[in-house]
DNA sequence: CGGTTTTGACCGGCGC
DNA sequence: GCGCCGGTCAAAACCG
């Protein structure tokens, strides 16, 4: 998001939430879609590539997430199954480390080549990030089948409420510099393999369905366990081959969520956690978590500086109305848990020079930040 | 006291 | 069949 957000950067530098998140009107405008396309269009000829159509719906996720038939119907947002912002909210590097630098998913000026990094796991895409210590840190992301999926609940539009990690990710790929990672793992060749056919679609626009909804993320942290919303329970930990570090393993303690969680740390970096999720959460985080995030990212240190916020989690649905009990509440959580998220984001400058961080980080942080705190509260009002 | 972590044991898949 | 390995179980310990 942040990253489109960048991509539609105006001259002053700040990124009008209007526009960084057009969908955030939650007013049925006709204009929107105009302006939303409007900004797709411009998008699109950035990146090189076309673009679906953000689409707003009024649909009721608890519906379908919880089968609540009185729950107030509430605005959410549907990514058209070609597109999702998902994982630009869902990057832990993104929401995690103020100094990080996201690495813009269109071609940038940069006067060294980033470390090539190589889409890992079977189905995995590769975003590349850097940080202060890792200049091109990469977050890999594995792709989850696109459409037809069971367990993936739907709005009424058929747009999955579950953020679709395929043909965005593909995207991204497509216009970076996807390449090896000098992991030594024995996916390689699954790497090598899904590689292949990130290739195929880069040849024919055509994206195709992943085998595998496991997902993968390679993300600096200091903490063994990092914090990302959801709360998970230990069940088990071990060493595993070629990592002297022990691999731990994480169920997530909602009740009937099947989510599981590897994590353990990188062979070469032990600042690098590397954690991959199995399955998707169909439910949003603990509500207790959503505020302690909220009152954390105030005081600078929240779980959207884990960097492994939001991988296999489900934004797109946070606002259900379980969560707040005014039927405004479920727009007021939405928004305010995008704007933590987007409050998080680290500036992300066009010309990034190796993880140096940009002096202007800060302040144009700062600007985002105040920028779209005012939209929203103009929208709020 | 309930939830979480720790840790050794157990199980199934796979290669030889 | 055997051993290795990754993943899971479950009881005890720990913690707030």
């Amino acid at each position: 998001m942040k990253a489109l957000a960048m991509l539609d950067q105006n001259e002053n530098g700040l990124y009008p939430i209007s526009e960084t998140f057009p969908q955030t009107n939650v007013s049925p405008d006709p204009q929107s879609e105009q302006r939303s396309g409007g900004l797709r269009d411009r998008m699109a000829a950035k990146l090189g590539f076309d673009i679906p159509p953000l689409e707003i719906g009024r649909v009721s996720p608890s519906a379908n997430l919880f089968s609540n038939p009185i729950l107030v119907p509430s605005p959410i947002l549907v990514i058209s199954p070609g597109f999702s912002l998902s994982p630009f909210l869902q990057s832990p590097n993104m929401l995690s480390n103020s100094s990080s630098q996201i690495v813009p998913p269109c071609p940038i000026p940069n006067d060294a080549p980033p470390k090539t990094v190589e889409s890992s796991g079977d189905a995995h895409a590769t975003m590349i990030i850097s940080n202060n210590n890792l200049p091109h840190q990469p977050i890999e992301v594995d792709l989850p089948p696109q459409g037809g999926s069971d367990d993936i609940p739907t709005g009424n539009s058929g747009a999955p409420l579950v953020p679709s990690f395929d043909s965005e990710i593909v995207a991204v790929a497509d216009v970076m510099n996807p390449i090896s990672l000098e992991s030594g793992s024995k996916d390689d060749n699954k790497d090598r393999e899904y590689n292949q056919e990130e290739d195929k679609v880069e040849d024919h626009n055509v994206v195709v369905e992943p085998p595998s909804r496991k997902r993968k993320s390679q993300v600096e942290s200091e903490e063994d366990h990092p914090d990302d919303g959801f709360r998970w329970r230990k069940y088990g930990q071990k060493v595993v081959t070629g990592n002297a570090n022990p691999r731990s393993y994480y169920r997530c303690t909602y009740t009937g969520c099947e989510v599981k969680k590897l994590v353990e740390k990188n062979v070469d970096n032990v600042k690098l956690v590397v954690a991959t999720y199995d399955g998707i959460h169909e439910h949003v985080p603990p509500p207790e978590r959503i505020r302690k995030s909220s009152a954390k990212n105030q005081s600078g240190s929240s779980i959207s500086q884990d960097p492994t916020l939001g991988l296999g989690m489900l934004p797109s649905s946070v606002s259900t109305s379980q969560l707040l009990p005014s039927p405004l509440a479920p727009q007021m959580d939405m928004m305010q848990y995008y704007m933590d998220g987007l409050s998080k984001l680290p500036s992300l400058p066009v010309n990034q020079n190796h993880g140096s961080v940009n002096r202007d980080d800060e302040t144009m942080t700062d600007r985002v930040i105040s920028d779209g705190t005012e939209v929203y509260k103009a929208i709020r009002d």
